[in-house]
Order: structure tokens, then sequence, then C-alpha cells
DNA sequence: TTCAATTATGAAAACGTTACCGAAAACGTT
DNA sequence: AACGTTTTCGGTAACGTTTTCATAATTGAA
């Protein structure tokens, strides 16, 4: 039992082929009662159009791309259920891919497009800080960027992205700390020289530092990679560098977490002995032991927008936008008022 | 600029349009120097082939499609990464798509197929329990079913499953339960009528109360739905109709975290006062506090073998198997042992 | 009724591949 | 040199759509 194709849809509604693409493509052009006809049948026989010769026909697909960078992170895996379900909910497919290699995430981008002939790339995450106008435009297609760092000399009107303030967070995050009496801050980061978001977050931990008057201290930093075993690590070599820390900073939660088991096993307790702050409010923080004070994103609504945005560009209602999100400290148990 | 096709190349490579296919497709037969130089044009001009035409040609797609049951679950957000990454490698685009619906999840399944032209389906969860051969056959692509429960009536030839024994690693998690001194036991489960995976591991929970002759209890029971908060809200239930219980199997991690913040705030101590195991072994398990103790499940080599026994099959080198994973009890601290 | 304007339809030419088929080229054997 | 084999190659017909173009059917105005 081969598979239909248009041509004998046609011939068994008794219309020209052209007749039936009209119909399945909702033309105007058509009498209502051919339309109506043409439906029965397409129905009565299950007819699903091609879409390889569709895609070849119009040269584009109804794919469109999520690149996501680096390694397992419930943070991403939740925004990317919630793009793929609006996607799909508008007739899109997303293919996802992760890329985990280093540093050349736009290549990373094109190729993708490239081969599938995607008809948009949404990023998650990565460092874009190598971008240029040129290159975006090289892409072709609809590009968004989600949950990174915008370099700000690229013009706007050629992509779209779906942020947070991640200087103002971070900083706000301290200076949450430095009000329940913390002066002590350690810091878990990502990276402090590039112009990626965990470079970010570092300086906003600075400013807020600087803001009230406490003093850098080198030993007070550690970085990690957003997992739970490089939190961990990080804080057992902060623990030994700068025991008199009150407090930590973790610019994620799992790697807060990560960093919590670390402060367990060394004897210590949360929120007695140290406090820690972590980032994105995952929905493991909330039920976290103690419960994870955190500062939250809103991933529901990014992903909403980022899928709302690519779905909007591709029906030609909506321009290239930029979206800044705001995040709110949600107060749990994890820090100690210090008076 | 637009994009050269193989007509084009052909010209610029001077030869037939036949050749630069069969260089594409790296068949035998043709010159190893025309090869080459083919090649060479086709590198120096960056030429990809029009997937869309290639698809339309042969009649169908380098997609596989893999369909998630349920709503956010880290345990598949895991297996999603594993499986695509090796799909990828191997050169296939892996289609994800979110069954939040009912219990048709065979029909979610053809449709899914027949509108992507799919090469092959993973499902990933899901009951299948009323599926026939018939249906299987009609899907016509390699069928995976991976982390579910496969009805034993099915013909095992028509499609390959990689599992674990969901009965037995209930059975043991209870039995080591009741091996540290526990006899009154709850459950958080996820059904008990149907034949999912809730119900089988609840299976195992009551085959390890009758061999240790503990009494079942009705009130000792309740359900949740995979997720934090109905685990959450179960627990709260339990502790209000069984509150001498001393210890609780919840057939998942995440509901075990979200019956543990029910226990501390109802003012009890894990372990202490509450022991508690879980299943899957997430990664949230062994960083939780106090460490979950928990069933492991092998989830990185479940995705690849689910991966490669796709692949393999697709490439024509392997038949449909079927793989039951062996699954360990992971002993942290959240087990009291009661002598 | 007649003609122009509009609407509805079908025929056929693409879209970029692959694979079949036959022919040319290269090779070996006598 | 002549022949049969094998290897290498090019022409071309599909694959199932969409879209353009021409034409047939319908409508409206005179």
């Amino acid at each position: 039992m081969k598979n239909l194709n248009i041509k004998d849809i046609a011939k068994l509604a008794g219309v020209g082929v052209s007749t039936v693409s009209r119909v399945i493509n909702q033309h105007t052009d058509v009498k209502d009662e051919t339309r109506k006809h043409v439906q029965e049948v397409i129905e009565k026989y299950n007819y699903i159009p091609n879409n390889s010769a569709r895609n070849l026909k119009r040269n584009e697909s109804m794919d469109v791309g999520i690149l996501i960078k680096g390694m397992y992170n419930p943070f991403f895996a939740r925004m990317i259920q919630s793009i793929e379900k609006r996607l799909s909910f508008a007739g899109y497919s997303a293919i996802i891919h992760y890329n985990i290699e280093g540093n050349k995430d736009i290549d990373a981008a094109n190729e993708f497009i490239l081969e599938k002939k995607l008809k948009g790339v949404i990023c998650l995450g990565g460092d874009f800080d190598q971008l240029t106008d040129q290159e975006i435009q090289r892409l072709g297609v609809p590009f968004i960027l989600a949950s990174t760092e915008i370099p700000e000399k690229l013009n706007r009107e050629l992509f779209s992205s779906v942020i947070i303030d991640n200087e103002k967070a971070a900083h706000d995050a301290v200076t949450y700390l430095f009000e329940m009496g913390h002066k002590k801050i350690g810091l878990i980061t990502t990276g402090i020289e590039d112009k990626s978001v965990g470079t970010i977050r570092t300086q906003g931990y600075l400013r807020a530092l600087k803001e009230h008057h406490i003093e850098k201290r080198e030993n007070y930093f550690d970085v990690g990679a957003y997992t739970f075993d490089t939190g961990y690590e990080a804080m057992t070599r902060l623990l030994g560098k700068a025991d008199d820390i009150t407090a930590v900073f973790a610019i994620s939660d799992v790697m807060a977490i990560g960093a919590a088991k670390a402060i367990y096993e060394s004897g210590k307790r949360i929120p007695e002995d140290i406090s820690i702050i972590g980032f994105d409010d995952i929905d493991y923080a909330e039920f976290y032991n103690p419960p994870l004070t955190t500062v939250h994103q809103p991933v529901e609504e990014i992903a909403e927008s980022t899928a709302d945005i690519m779905i909007g560009i591709l029906d030609d209602e909506l321009k290239h936008q930029h979206i800044v999100f705001d995040t709110e400290i949600i107060k749990r148990n994890s820090i100690k008022f210090l008076g």
C-alpha cells in the first residue's frame, strides 16, 4: 500500500493537481464547492503531502534549529522543551544539536543551517563576542540568541535576543548578601577573562563589592563549568584558600548545589556556617535542603518569547527584537542573617 | 550568490552530473583521478548537496524522531542529549517531540513518522500496552522503545527495546529497606491500575512485601506524576494517613526529593525519622542533602545503546534486539539502619 | 444577447537530486 | 591487430510538489 501522492488525489477527486495543491495550501482562488470536495478526498485517503518535494520546490524547510552550548544543563533542557512545544504548535519542527566543542559557535550555526536547510536558528548560550554583522547576514535566516551575552557592536536589526541583565542580577545577588550582613563573599564563577555570561556575572559581583566598599580578594574566587562536580571542586578549593568566607555566590544553581556538598563534607552547615546563593532557579532549587536562595530567571517566559519571536519573524509578522527579562531574588533558607 | 547545485559542479569540474553524484555518495565506480578532481571542486566552491532533493529522490530522510512522554523530566532530558550526540555523529538528525497528551502513544508516533518522513522512531517512556504487531508493522520504520514497559504479547522481531527490569529493581529497593530494618514502608508511585512503569514498580514493591511477610496496607500508598510538586503532595498526604511509616520508596528521584521537602516541613528529619529511597539516580540525587540512596539506572548506557541500535538497523548491520540493563542500589545517606 | 471583466481551473515547467541504461574508454588476451 | 571484458562515465527519466500561464467558466453591465 504505497503512499498516495497529489496526482492520485487529483485523479480521485476528479480535478487537476494544481487545484489540490491550492486546497492544501489554503489559497483563496478555488470555489468553495470544489475545495470541500477535495478536502473530503484528502481526509478519506489520509493523504499527507510529501515534505521533501514541497521543500525542494519552495527551497526551504519547516525546521528550525536549536543549538545548545555545553554539556547537559537542566536550565537549557527546560528551555528546549518549552521552545519545542511552541514551535511544534505553529507547524515547525525543532532540530536540536548540542555544540559541545569550542569557541566557534557561529561556525557551528552556519554549518547547521546549510546542512539542514533550516528556516531559522536559536542559540542557547554560547559565546558570540567575535561575531560580526557580516557573519549574521551570511547566515541568511532569522537568528536568535537566547540566554547569552550580546556583543554591543552588533547591528540589532540583524538578529533577536532574549536575555536577562546578568550584570545587574549578579550585582543584586551579592548586594542581598551584603544586606544580610555578609562581607566575606566567595564567588564560584565560570570565567573571568572572556565576554561570557560567567564573566559578566563576575563583573556584577565586583561592582557590588566596590559599591559596598568591600575589598576584592583573589583567593575568594574559583572557577567551575556549570556542573555539580565542578561546583563541588571549586568549593573544595575555596574552602582551602579562603576559610574565613561567610557566604558564597555561585553563578548557577547546579554549581551552588555542588558547592553545598563540599561545604557539608567539610563539616560546616548551611546557612549556619556558610550562606549560599545560586543563579537560575531551576526547579531543583526550591526542593533542595535547605531550599536554595537564588536569582530567578523566568525560563518559561524566556523560552516562549524566543519561540514566539522566531515564529513571528518566519510568518512575516514581526521584526527582530531584543527582550530582556527581569530577574528576581527568591529568598529561601540558604542564607543566614548576620545582623 | 545563489547556492550551487550539482549541475554547476559538474560543469565546473568538466564531468557529468552522475559522476558528481557518484563522488558525493562514495560509489566505487569512478576513477581515482576524477574523484579527486571532483572532490577538489566541491571543496573549493563549498558545495553542499540539497537534502530535500536527495530525500525526495530516495524517498526518505536522515531524520530520526525522538518522542518523549510526559512533562519535563531530568532523566529523559539527559537521555535525549546522549542519543542526539550519537545520532548526529552517525550523520542523522534528531527531531524531538514531546507527546504531552494522553494514551494514544502509538498514534502520536505514527503521525510523527508520516509527517516528517522519519527514518526511525525512538520512544522515551509511554504506555504501549495496547500496541499490536500490526500497528508496529504499519509504522514501516525501525521502532525502539526505551525506558518503558514492553508488552509481552508483541513479536519481538518487530521492534527493539532497551530497558531495565523495573519489577526487580523496585523489589530490590524495598528489600534493601527491609534489610535495613524497615517494615513500615510507604510507597509513592504513579499508578496502580495500568501497565505503566509505575505500576510495575508498584508490583515489585508488593512482591518484596509479601516475600518478607509484611502486610500490605492501602494507606501506605500514594500517587504522584514524576514531578517535584506531586511528590511533595503525595508525601504530605502520606504523612497524614500513615504517620507510623519509617521509610518511603519513591519510584522516581524527583518525587523522592519532593517528598523529602514534605518530610522536612512536617518537622521530621531524613534519615533519622524517616528513611527514603528514590529511583533513577539522576545527578541531583548524589548532590542532595542528605545524599539520596536510590536505584541507579545507567542512563548513559541506555541512551547509547538506543542510539547504536537505531544506527545499526538503519545501516543494515543489526537486527532488532532487546537489551535489559542491570540496576544497582546506590547506598548514600538517606536511609537509617534500624537494627 | 453580447462583450468585457472576473473567477476557477488544468497543463506543464521547474526544483536538485539519484539511478538506470547504454556507450566510451581502458585493459588483457590471443 | 582484433576481440571480449571490465571499468568509467554521461544522458535522462523519474521523485512529488508549487507556480506560472493560458484557458474555460462564470458573472455583470450594456
